[in-house]
DNA sequence: CTGAAAGCGCTTACAG
DNA sequence: CTGAAAGCGCTTACAG
């Protein structure tokens, strides 16, 4: 492998003068950096990033951390995120976690021994932030989930605001005449503001406004957001509540389980029971029926978090937090009744 | 941050003598390692990866590149692989690519930058291969391809056999009574030996060996490892061939936006038309009707994949050739006819 | 078993 | 505009 040093020769220049024609940097005569770059070209040589690193006492990459391998809508997120960082000539680290794993920990970990210069969270547990975070020191931003209330200077978040989402889900369902819905997502815990936690009380309100009557221990089924465990735990609950007329699974994930758990139950979907999903992934727009639900902007999402995180990498500037629209997408999944 | 120069004042011991308790090297006295372990934890120091990969000239990491993002077979062997070489404490760093980007020269870019220990690649073009690979000199592994035939010394590669299980499909539709059947899979290139290639040869195999008319042209329909691209071709295929019974898709993706597709031209799946992907990811088990497949046996691919990476990183030894069993799923999805 | 020292490949004040 | 030199945080022969 070629050096610094093989370049500097071959150039007839110091290394000092080569490093600073890699590096862009101004004070270099166009003569010189024609002729390095023109060598550097030819020998094909690519600094090595270990030394520059070192050197700069910090990584160039940007971390991401995906919770949850299999979540297809965090992973149709992080394409997009792999998209525009690397237009913007930036190197992702992508570190997966499965969906009970704690991503502060692993990123403290990651943080100090690999020295990103952003972080990037896919998916995130509020409580796991609030206990850690602190310690880490570069900027970074939390997508789908919102870190307002934290009030870390260096953490930035974007999400759709997910109590309006299930609020407007469950109006789906209601304005179609249901009136005995259940609702099927991830762990409620005592930490508010989680995704689920926002999404289960939008759909709640959304019920007592339109007087539907509605039961925590008998009407949300806690899951994860996988497609097989959606298909168990909507078979259980089909198994007790005989009433149901409509499902609302808050990740799309869960109501392609939903879906066929519904079927393997014996009703059909849409005329027996209506099923509404959340996230808005690919598969939504193939299954049979098409399930209906809440969209988010995966591309906006991707595009405002890595703005972000390289504006706050270079200016010094607080953290921001905002919501991204979502849509409703209404589909062959769901059916008037009443 | 704290660097090896204060733990080493902290117990008293050289940074050699610390170094040495952190690579774990025997010459060290018991009494050392345990006082500098403990300075260590303590102080909750973490060695500069940088500065170690910078001696050791090369990275610690192992690279593995995935083809098609949203792929869901290879993001199942990407999590598999995660898992093994997290349990061998062994770093991943993955970079996703676009299907029809050059996995070959992007690594190469890789290699020169980050010197990996190891690179493993997720789906790859043979035709990349060839032209490029012998600028990498580090162990690789190929999984879901074979290089057997390229005779790279430091390229394993480790798949199931494309040719036995395109036969093996299309076998499944015959013993069913198809005659009419349509294929849709990859590009077919000269280069022989590619996944796709084989698949269609294997099926095509098959056809031959009963007698049934197989032309390439109206026959093979070329799409995208992607469901949307599925359904697309499908519906061109239906629209133009009113007389076929039964699909061999060959990627359960395609195969999902078949299923839809199929739908979508009037026809019932398997009444009318029977269909048969290929990975044996975990939708089919989902879809209504459940899709009938050719399941590779993902965490065998990993396992073996990792396992003879990390060896051949330890040891020199020559590059290996793996197939893998794969397993005929037989699902809703056929219907016998004739 | 341990320490002192060279050196990995770079960047960046500091002089000129 | 350019060069010589220090130093980033480690590892690893080399001596002892």
């Amino acid at each position: 492998m070629k050096t610094i040093k093989d370049i500097a020769k071959l150039s007839g220049y110091s290394i000092g003068t080569v490093s600073r024609v890699i590096n862009d940097h101004p004070d270099v005569s166009e003569e010189a950096r024609e002729k390095i770059l023109h060598i550097i070209k030819k020998e094909g040589y690519q600094p090595n990033t270990n030394a520059r690193h070192l050197k700069q006492a910090r990584s160039s990459a940007i971390t991401v951390f995906v919770k949850g391998s299999n979540n297809v809508f965090l992973n149709s997120v992080l394409e997009r995120i792999q998209g525009y960082l690397r237009a913007h000539h930036e190197e992702a680290h992508v570190v997966f976690l499965t969906e009970s794993g704690n991503e502060v920990e692993d990123a403290l970990q990651i943080f100090k021994e690999r020295r990103p210069k952003g972080i990037i969270f896919l998916g995130g547990d509020l409580h796991n932030f609030r206990e850690q975070f602190k310690r880490i020191t570069v900027p970074a931003v939390l997508v789908s989930g919102s870190a307002a209330d934290m009030g870390f200077a260096n953490l930035s978040s974007f999400c759709t605001d997910d109590y309006e989402g299930g609020k407007a889900a469950a109006e789906v369902l209601i304005r179609n005449g249901h009136r005995s819905i259940a609702v099927i997502g991830g762990f409620i815990s005592e930490e508010k503001k989680q995704v689920s936690s926002n999404r289960l009380q939008g759909a709640m309100d959304a019920m007592h406004e339109h007087d539907i009557p509605f039961d925590l221990d008998t009407g949300y089924c806690q899951c994860m957001f996988s497609i097989r465990d959606g298909y168990e735990k909507t078979m259980e609950l089909l198994s007790k509540r005989k009433d149901i007329t409509a499902v609302f699974a808050m990740s799309d994930m869960i109501a392609v389980g939903a879906l066929r758990a519904i079927r393997d139950s014996g009703y059909r979907v849409p005329e027996d029971i209506s099923l509404i999903g959340y996230d808005g992934i690919e598969y939504t727009r193939y299954t049979v029926p098409r399930i209906a639900t809440i969209r988010q902007d995966t591309d906006l999402l991707a595009k405002k978090s890595v703005e972000d995180l390289l504006f706050r990498i270079s200016y010094e500037k607080e953290a921001v937090h905002g919501y991204i629209d979502f849509k409703v997408i209404d589909k062959e999944s769901i059916c008037r009744i009443g």
